[in-house]
DNA sequence: GTCTATAACGTGATAGAC
DNA sequence: GTCTATCACGTTATAGAC
């Protein structure tokens, strides 16, 4: 979980200050709106240290992208890709893991997306998702349930879209929906801790459903 | 259905095709990213005609967001406060609706996700999503099925939030899970093409999941 | 390592000829 | 209405003193 903030001591050097305050401003704003000079302001540094100690913005940008990237996508690969847990385990698994890694970070997804979105090939080509996923224990399994007649859903992809979509969405449509009001950020904790329990009950159903 | 191309003629005046690719480059690069001359390049015009037709960028931007919630938000409270539909047509609806819309637009979705992250407080003011929600039909309906015993789920947010997501949910994630290949976009429209059918099939399931 | 001052560049917008 | 040329400004990045 490298960039996640709970879990590592707080880095009060002046590089680990910047990277910090560059998560912060990247993930609220994305890389186009953000200023450096946001960033150093963000760390109450000066501006010319942003450039000594990461080359450009482009390249601290680029350590950001990498971590919230492993952060997200390796650790669900991580899960689904465990030999010891069945398919409901990693059901489990993912929402429990992942509606807390959210709760702590909720702006990943749409920062994740929206940079994906203005470079497709940069940093996805280094991951190739869809030949992993094929050959993941999560479709292995899946198909081993599909034979057994225990799932009438017989394509991984719809059960994988459906359980992460139940899991990020209500993150990524949170100012929609919560209209940006702050009195309601209690009542959407309370939804999401509901939804651990619910989502793997959820999925279970819908992939029974006939 | 304000921005949708292909259900307008194409507009061939000078203003017109400023607009059009305005809105082709602003969903794609979003605000911050989209210079004003690669609109022009788009349109296929001289730039100056760009300030000439619409006073800024800023102010064009508007009209294309303008337009894309209305394609989008109100588009959604239409069908959720039809008195004459019942909580399962109104899913069918959504799902069948929206799929072949987003089809036809696939960068919408990230598109408000993303600029209403840079400006929470300018467009949402005006839209009190929260409020037209909790006194729609759909809430209503949801209600009354509950003290009836027909859905066990008691908060209709988690449902409208599993519906949404179960439908826009793979448009948002479409460039990880498709990793960008162009082979696979055929694959990923017949994927739509079966959750048109499906959710409505699966909203039921997990609603009544106990 | 940290600061101030400034260079180098890109971008939004406009003036003015046609 | 449409073009070319240019201005005005903000931003990234660096030079150079401390």
């Amino acid at each position: 979980m490298a960039g996640n903030k709970e879990n590592q001591k707080k880095d009060t050097t002046t590089e680990g200050k910047i990277k910090e305050a560059a998560r912060t401003v990247f993930y609220k704003k994305g890389f186009a709106a953000t200023r450096t000079r946001d960033i150093a302001e963000e760390a109450g540094i000066n501006l010319a240290l942003l450039n000594y100690y990461f080359r450009s913005k482009a390249k601290l940008f680029e350590i950001i992208m990498v971590e919230a990237l492993a952060d997200f996508v390796k650790g669900l690969l991580t899960v689904l890709n465990d030999e010891k847990t069945g398919l409901e385990k990693k059901v489990q698994e993912v929402a429990g893991r992942y509606i807390d890694l959210l709760l702590e970070e909720p702006e990943i997804p749409t920062f994740i997306v929206t940079e994906i979105r203005s470079n497709p090939e940069g940093l996805l080509k280094k991951l190739p998702i869809q030949e992993v996923l094929s050959k993941s224990v999560f479709f292995r399994q899946h198909r081993e349930a599909v034979e057994k007649r225990q799932i009438t859903q017989p394509d991984p992809l719809h059960f994988l879209m459906n359980m992460m979509g139940l899991v990020v969405f209500p993150f990524i449509a949170k100012p929609l929906i919560m209209g940006g009001r702050k009195m309601q950020a209690q009542e959407f904790n309370v939804l999401m801790q509901e939804r651990k329990a619910l989502i793997p009950v959820w999925v279970k159903a819908m992939m029974k459903a006939k």
